[in-house]
RNA sequence: GCCGGGAUGGCGGAACUGGCAGACGCAAGGGACUUAAAAUCCCUCGCCCACAAGGCGUGCGGGUUCGAUUCCCGCUCCCGGCACCA
């Protein structure tokens, strides 16, 4: 007799979440005794709710915990909040709430919801940015890399949004637009900011990808290796022919020098102005610069833009052949890059080649393609293949990949060049011109200049309250401002930027290590528990979070904070969340990412309540493979919520079977089964086990784990428990106590509900990962495919261990296969074993 | 243009080292139970062929192999990142 009950979710869930707390079962420790396994997925910004896509990078982290803690590892698993940051800051302003009160509420809302999820974190070591009990340490190391000499603060061409009102880092950039305001451009405003030196890192950023990064997808690698953007090449010094000063360029085709036809200098190169001081054209190329300058960035670095230039009316000379060449200024270089100034090729570049043909220039050609002569005055384009030097005096008949070499090594020799390394990559803008972050700890002095904050005086704190509106919010707070110099006592301002809220999450997986540390920002426990065995976060981050993250270690190292090179030594980068919603434009119904303006978002809070926490974790980590966007689907979640109760259901159905087997104490051994549906029963208990435990631990393929704990529930429904049979009572008890362990990482309460009624003891979050047998996987017989040619004409039982020859021959008297091989010639039989038989005839 | 990733039934996906393509789930269809519905249970479910036997089938075209979703060569299309970086 069947009983029709539904797993009571929102009675249990809570019950299970209380029951974990008062028994601490998350609080991590470590003693060195034990593997550990630090498993991290990015902390949230508090905006007062969790979306789906939180739910998606808790859930993964939170069952690879679940899954470790159980495999007797010490696991930390803390979690945080990157509370600094504009929109608490924007939500103060349009509410008239403080951004501290505004934000420490969305907080409390957060976490329990995390809570109500069934997250399994240490509490104990909640890292929330911005109190100053943290943000003291930002500071410190921000002195501390003064100290180093990784701060500067310089007057630089940066970029600004207005929306923001503030300026932004170059990762913040996004196609001339604002990171968080797609409609915004970014204005190029020059400005004294503060920026770190990430560029001295450059090389060993780029390096380590390599070397200690295989574990990352290569996605992510391969973007900041192109972000880092490494060039190698020379620089060569040109010189100005009418003032006789060094004109130094960068170039990586020195093989090239002999076809250089002019010379061009971006519009903001300092030296322009000084070069035309005074010259009858002066006005004229101020003219164009401004022009220039007016179009802003994003117009200027569009490959698709009309060249423009104008002539300086000056004279390089090329230090490899005494050429002089004209000195022009064009829109398409750029300052930031290089020296500012560039030899221009037309033969052999195409920018050049375009630039020349505009204005009338002369085009060299230096270098031939094998077997081809190529005329400068019908070229179209220009080429840049490797091929022959030519018209290049010695050098000439030299392979181009080989005169590079050779021609930096003769400049070298004449001191005229030397081979160098650039990189793409730019120091870090980390001031911001806005209230709720980290104050800087600097002061500026009237006598002094600069000075740092001593560190004993940290934290800096923030004021509870500031003006917005116009400009710096903390500019306007006097008490705040007006300070004495630490060095001569004079009067003194305090620096009113605060610090990009990427400072913050650079370093904050380090404080989670030794948390309520007040000496220093983490001590010891960090080398402990450091690096990060798994972190989980989204693709949006490949540059900006991960690659700052990778420097703050870099210099936390050098610092002798900590002996480590890289924090994150796996990197697990999960899809989106898409639902069914309608395109605004189009009106095509498809899946999109989640948003307000498409109106296909799922409420978290709406679907735990509907199905229970489980069921939205199992959906989650069901649906796809952890690193692919996820389409939600009602129908899909049912799905998983119909196993769930289908689990529950057999539990009530079998309950007395169950927890007298359970009763027993003890597992079904290999030997112990005796007929065929119960050996195949136990043989599918341990595959399963040996399935879920390979997708967890090698290749986080959740979906792949929970299709297997179906099948074993499948299999389990079809399986006879024969009424008043000892052996079936334990069997169904081995079975039903591994699903509820093997399901806890991802069910964490349903498995304890059903731990709990079939008898188990204390609760499944502290009991052992269950391990498979060997010798239960093992079978009598295998059904193996037979083949002919290829093609599966039948199938056929053979012994796990008869004899080849035998099973070959019984193969080919198979009256499935003799069809297909009669009046053939039997050229040979394979057998795989185990596996198939495969004749080929013809 | 450069870099990275994809393409498998109506859908999400599986196939781990070159060895039976389509596990598991969703949707769909049929049936049982029910006064009825829901729930549950059973069956069918890649395409062609009325059935069967058979043939075809993992984006396209070639190749290697006894055997290819998997390896190699050449394409197409889609997604993501970078891009006048000298």
């Amino acid at each position: 007799m069947a009983i029709e009950t539904y797993y009571p979710f929102q009675e249990a869930e809570p019950r299970w979440q209380k029951a974990w707390a008062e028994r601490r079962l998350f609080e991590a420790r470590i003693d060195g005794k034990r593997p550990k396994s630090y498993i991290l997925e990015q902390f949230p910004y508090p905006s007062g709710k969790l979306h789906m896509g939180h739910v998606r990078v808790y859930t993964i982290g939170d069952a690879m915990a679940r899954f470790r803690r159980m495999q007797g590892f010490d696991v930390l698993h803390p979690m945080g909040f990157d509370a600094f940051g504009l929109p608490a800051e924007n939500a103060a302003i349009q509410r008239g709430v403080r951004p501290a009160d505004w934000t420490e509420q969305c907080i409390d809302n957060m976490r329990g919801q995390l809570n109500r999820l069934g997250m399994s974190y240490d509490w104990e070591r909640e890292v929330v940015t911005c109190r100053d009990d943290y943000y003291r340490w930002n500071q410190w190391i921000f002195i501390k890399m003064w100290e180093m000499g990784l701060v500067e603060r310089r007057k630089a061409a940066v970029n600004w949004c207005p929306k923001c009102q503030t300026v932004l880092a170059n990762e913040q950039v996004i196609n001339g637009r604002c990171w968080r305001h797609e409609d915004t451009d970014v204005d190029v405003r020059q400005l004294d900011q503060w920026f770190l030196k990430i560029t001295d890192y450059a090389d060993e950023l780029l390096k380590d990808l390599d070397d200690k990064l295989a574990a990352w997808p290569n996605l992510v690698t391969a973007q900041q290796r192109n972000w880092i953007g490494r060039s190698e090449g020379a620089l060569v010094k040109f010189k100005v022919k009418e003032t006789g000063e060094d004109l130094p360029i960068f170039t990586t085709r020195p093989d090239t020098l002999f076809g250089v036809s002019f010379m061009v200098m971006a519009p903001e190169h300092p030296k322009v102005a000084e070069l035309v001081k005074g010259k009858p054209n002066e006005a004229e190329v101020k003219n164009f610069i401004n022009k220039i300058v007016l179009e802003g960035r994003e117009k200027r670095t569009d490959e698709a833009a009309e060249k423009e230039g104008c002539p300086l009316g000056l004279t390089a000379i090329n230090p490899v052949n005494g050429r002089e060449v004209p000195i022009w200024i064009a829109n398409f270089v750029l300052m930031e890059y290089g020296t500012g100034a560039i030899m221009a090729v037309p033969a052999h570049d195409q920018r050049d080649f375009e630039f020349a043909k505009k204005f009338d220039i002369p085009i060299h050609v230096v270098i031939q393609p094998e077997g081809q002569t190529l005329d400068s005055s019908t070229m179209t384009a220009a080429y840049t293949e490797p091929g022959v030097m030519v018209n290049s005096a010695q050098f000439d008949g030299m392979p181009s990949p080989d005169a590079k070499k050779a021609i930096v090594t003769w400049l070298a020799g004449k001191k005229q060049g030397e081979p160098t390394v650039q990189y793409r990559l730019r120091d870090w803008l980390i001031s911001r011109q806005r209230f709720w972050g980290t104050p800087i700890p600097f002061i500026h002095c009237e006598h002094c200049g600069l000075v740092p904050v001593s560190v004993d005086e940290l934290p800096v704190k923030l004021p509870p309250d500031a003006k917005f509106g116009d400009g710096s919010p903390l500019a306007g707070v006097e008490d705040f401002v007006n300070v004495k110099c630490s060095k001569c006592g004079g009067k003194a301002r305090r620096e009113t930027d605060t610090m990009d809220t990427f400072f913050d999450s650079s370093w904050y997986y380090l404080r989670y290590c030794d948390a309520k540390n007040a000496t220093l920002p983490f001590n010891k426990e960090a080398q402990a528990w450091m690096p990060v065995d798994l972190y989980v976060g989204g693709k949006e981050h490949a540059i900006l979070h991960l690659l700052y993250s990778r420097f703050f270690t870099k210099v936390l190292r050098d610092m002798g904070l900590i002996k480590l090179d890289e924090p994150f030594s796996r990197l697990l980068t999960q899809g989106m969340v898409l639902s069914e919603g309608k395109d605004p434009r189009t009106g095509e119904v498809r899946f999109f990412k989640m948003s307000k303006s498409i109106g296909n978002v799922v409420d978290p809070s709406e679907i735990i309540e509907q199905y229970g926490a489980d069921a939205a974790r199992m959906f989650i980590l069901f649906a796809a493979p952890p690193d692919k966007d996820l389409e939600w689907t009602t129908a899909g979640v049912e799905g998983i919520a119909r196993f769930m109760n289908r689990l529950w259901r057999y539990v009530q159905n079998n309950l007395h079977n169950l927890r007298a087997g359970m009763a027993l104490k003890s597992e079904v051994k290999p030997g112990e089964a005796k007929n065929d549906t119960d050996k195949a029963l136990l043989r599918q208990i341990h595959e399963t086990t040996r399935r879920v435990t390979a997708d967890l631990a090698e290749r986080q393929q959740f979906n792949t784990a929970i299709s297997a704990c179906m099948e074993l529930l499948n299999a389990l429904h079809s399986w006879p428990l024969h009424e008043n049979d000892v052996l079936g009572y334990r069997l169904a008890a081995t079975s039903m106590s591994r699903l509820a362990l093997l399901i806890s990482p991802f069910a964490p309460h349903l498995a304890e509900e059903i731990w709990a009624q079939i008898g188990g003891e204390g609760l499944v979050a502290e009991q052992p990962w269950p391990a498979w047998d060997e010798e239960a996987l093992k079978v009598d017989e295998i059904e193996i495919a037979l083949q002919v040619l290829g093609k599966v004409r039948g199938h056929m039982m053979v012994g796990v261990n008869e004899d080849e020859e035998a099973i070959k021959q019984r193969a080919l008297a198979d009256e499935k296969v003799v069809p297909f091989t009669q009046g053939k010639t039997i050229r040979k039989v394979i057998y795989v074993k185990h596996k198939l038989v495969n004749i080929v005839a013809n």
